[in-house]
DNA sequence: TCATGAATGCAACATTATAACATCGAAGAT
DNA sequence: ATCTTCGATGTTATAATGTTGCATTCATGA
């Protein structure tokens, strides 16, 4: 069967061209807010980017780290108002099973986030799978029951970290 | 298109035998614990008994609370431990999205968990739907991701709660 | 310039989970 | 029957994650 719609990117590579990432969603961030009226800050902006520091889910709290060190005084409310403001406009997703953010790939288009997580370097692949959403949504018609938000993640080893050997300690 | 393998039972209903549900979870509790040769105390068997109290997600702290009402002095190792043991066993699952716990419909064969469950009552069903769970393998092997682990949770609004009217608070 | 409301700073607190170590008790070995 | 052993439980403290409430600042439009 076809892949149907999922992304056309592939799981993050290890020597990928991350600066790219990095501009492409600050640009992608900025359109968003403009589109919506809402105010990107410099603080957002500055959460924003630290997310983006990899393809990595961060912790709230480790957020809060980075922005001390970079010398901005922070305290939790700091961190969870931006990370709120962010995820209410679509650039960055929760992954629940980690209590940890990501930044979204694809935050101009509007989708329900599913998560591909290695447990072994961390980084984290957004699907949005079609087929993989539309079977969620028919099972939920079967049961009548109205679908509000979907979490879909997927622990295991990404293709780089099974090249490098199987004995890896998990994270 | 065929609901395929997913469970015949549907989306517990308000007015449903409950006390069916719970022998059936002792048995099946009764009967994986002899199969493995693990040990189903007393605690243990009672905190399986408190999560079977409804079909809603159950959190760490309300258990603590409940078995301090039951007599039983309780800190939260207790709790954990006991917690450890039953989703060890596959007799619960953890919902990640409200750090929760439920009891498994279905422990004899052991499974991932997909859950639909409903912001209003806290009710969650059990999917175990085949077609998504092969999707999902499709999309992890297409990506040449090692799947360890799926976290499948829907929020929304059961059956139940559809029918009583449209505008409630959520929970 | 002023009024307004959103954004941020800040202190305290609530919730969820784990670490470390002591004690108890069931089950087999003697 | 008693001993030994190891898993299960008790207990205290602490870590990690997230929220409430209120004061202050700042951008924006009247």
């Amino acid at each position: 069967m076809a892949r149907s719609t999922h992304t056309d990117r592939d799981f993050p590579q290890a020597g990928h061209d991350h600066a790219a990432c990095i501009d492409e969603a600050l640009a992608a961030a900025a359109e968003v807010c403009r589109l919506s009226g809402a105010r990107l800050t410099e603080l957002r902006r500055q959460v924003l980017l630290l997310i983006w520091d990899s393809h990595a889910p961060v912790g709230a709290y480790q957020l809060l780290d980075k922005l001390s060190r970079d010398g901005r005084t922070a305290a939790p409310p700091t961190i969870y108002r931006a990370l709120d403001f962010l995820s209410g406009q679509g650039l960055i997703h929760r992954i629940e099973s980690l209590n940890a953010y990501v930044g979204c790939r694809d935050p101009r288009r509007p989708h329900v986030g599913q998560f591909l997580i290695c447990r072994e370097c961390g980084t984290a692949a957004e699907l949005e799978d079609a087929e993989i959403a539309g079977t969620v949504r028919a099972r939920c018609a079967d049961a009548d029951f109205e679908m509000h938000h979907l979490t879909l993640e997927v622990l295991g080893r990404c293709p780089g970290c099974r090249r490098t050997g199987p004995g890896q300690a998990d994270r």
